[in-house]
DNA sequence: CCTCTAATGCAAATACTTTGCGTTAGAGGG
DNA sequence: CCCTCTAACGCAAAGTATTTGCATTAGAGG
C-alpha cells in the first residue's frame, strides 16, 4: 500500500485520462492534424483545456502518451512453431500497424515528448517480445540470435526507414533483413553491447 | 537560369535566413529549450515574428531546418587507408556530434517537421558519405558491403539507440556493430532493398 | 460520517500565432 | 543610370492558445 498508483483506477483521474486519450484517437481518425489542438481535444473529451495542460504539460507529451498506448504490443507474439515463422508473423503485424503514413506519424509523436522516456518504454516492450520469441526458439533447440541483435539489425533498420524516408516498407523489406541475419545468427560477438 | 534559387544569395532573403538560423543556434547554446520560442528567436535575429511564421510555418519546421544544417556532413570522409579505418574515423566524429543530450535533441528536431523531407535529405547525405567510403575501399581491392548495408546495420542501430534509449552511445557501441558486420560483409543478398 | 488531499472547472491574464496592408529591397529592362 | 515590378518584410490588429489563481469537487482514508 504505497499509494503509488494515485487515485484508484476507475476514479475520476482515470476517467479523465481515458476520455482525453479517446478524444485524441477520435480526432486523429477524423480530421487533419491541423485541427488536433489542445482546446479541440478538451472539448471532445468534456474537460477544460487547463486540465490537459496541467496533467500532460503540452500537446507533444499528450500525443506521445497516446502513441505509446497504440504502439506498445498488446499480446504475446504468436507461436508458429519456428523462429523464422514467429519473426515473420510478428513483423507482418507490426509493419501493418506502422508502415502507413498514420503509423509513421505515430512514431514521430512517440518521439515528440521532451524526454525520451516514452520511446524507451516502447523499445523495452518490443525487446521483451523478441525475448519471448528467442526463448521459445531456444527451447526448441534452434540456434538464434539475441534480442539485442534483432533490435539492432531487424527492428532498427525498419524504424529508420519509417522515420527517415518515404520509401514503402513492407514484408519484402523485412524478409531482406531477415535473410541477411539468419544465416549468420549468433556470431561470436553477438552479446548485448555495453550499457555503460 | 531557372530563377530557382530565389533572390540572389547575399540578398535580403538570405541575410534573414542566416540571422534566424544563427539566432536559433545562439539561443540553443545558451538557455533551456523552454525559452526557445518564435518571438524570442525573432527578437534575437532582429526580425519580426511574422517573418518567421511566413517563411517556416512553425517552430518545428524551423528547428528541423537548423538541425539539418548541423547534422548534414560538411566535408568528405577522411581517407585513413582502409575501410575499417575510414568507418572508425567517420563514426568517431559522428558519435562525438550526436551522442550528447544536445545531439539527441537535434536528431529529434530534425524529425519534428510535418513532412519527413528534412530527415530524408539528411539520410541521403549520410548515405552518400558511406558511398564514398565504399567506393574508395573497392578501389583498394577491399571486399566491402554496400552503403545500404552500412545504413541498415551500422547507422540505423546507432540512431535507434540515440532516439529510443538514454543509454550512452560511444565508440565501443560502434565497434561492436562493426565487428558483427565486417566478418560477414557482402552476403549474397546484400543488394539494396526494393525501393517500390 | 468526517476530514483531508489532489485533481478539476472556471475565468482572467498572458503569450503566441495569424492576417491585412503599407513599405522596402533588389532583380530585370530600358 | 533610372524605372518598374515582385517577393519578402515590418507593423499592428485580431484571433487562438497557454498559463495561473482561486473556488469547488471527487474520492481515499480514518
Amino acid at each position: 500500500m504505497t499509494g503509488r498508483c494515485g487515485p484508484r483506477p476507475g476514479g475520476r483521474s482515470a476517467r479523465v485520462q481515458a476520455a482525453v486519450h479517446e478524444a485524441v484517437r477520435a480526432l486523429q481518425s477524423e480530421g487533419s492534424r491541423l485541427e488536433l489542438t489542445v482546446p479541440a481535444i478538451a472539448a471532445r473529451a468534456g474537460v477544460t483545456p487547463s486540465t490537459i495542460y496541467r496533467r500532460w504539460g503540452d500537446l507533444g507529451q499528450l500525443l506521445s502518451d497516446v502513441a505509446l498506448d497504440r504502439l506498445r504490443p498488446d499480446s504475446a507474439p504468436s507461436d508458429t512453431g519456428s523462429f523464422r515463422g514467429d519473426m515473420e508473423a510478428w513483423l507482418a503485424q507490426y509493419i501493418d500497424d506502422m508502415a502507413s503514413d498514420f503509423g509513421r506519424a505515430l512514431l514521430r509523436d512517440l518521439l515528440s515528448s521532451p524526454t525520451a522516456l516514452n520511446a524507451g518504454t516502447c523499445a523495452d516492450a518490443l525487446k521483451a517480445q523478441f525475448d519471448q520469441i528467442c526463448a521459445r526458439a531456444e527451447a526448441r533447440g534452434e540456434d538464434v540470435p539475441t534480442s539485442t541483435v534483432l533490435m539492432d539489425h531487424i527492428f532498427a533498420p525498419l524504424v529508420f526507414r519509417l522515420l527517415f524516408s518515404t520509401d514503402s516498407v513492407d514484408m519484402t523489406t523485412a524478409e531482406t533483413l531477415l535473410n541477411r541475419l539468419y544465416p549468420v545468427a549468433t556470431p561470436s560477438d553477438a552479446a548485448p553491447p555495453p550499457r555503460g
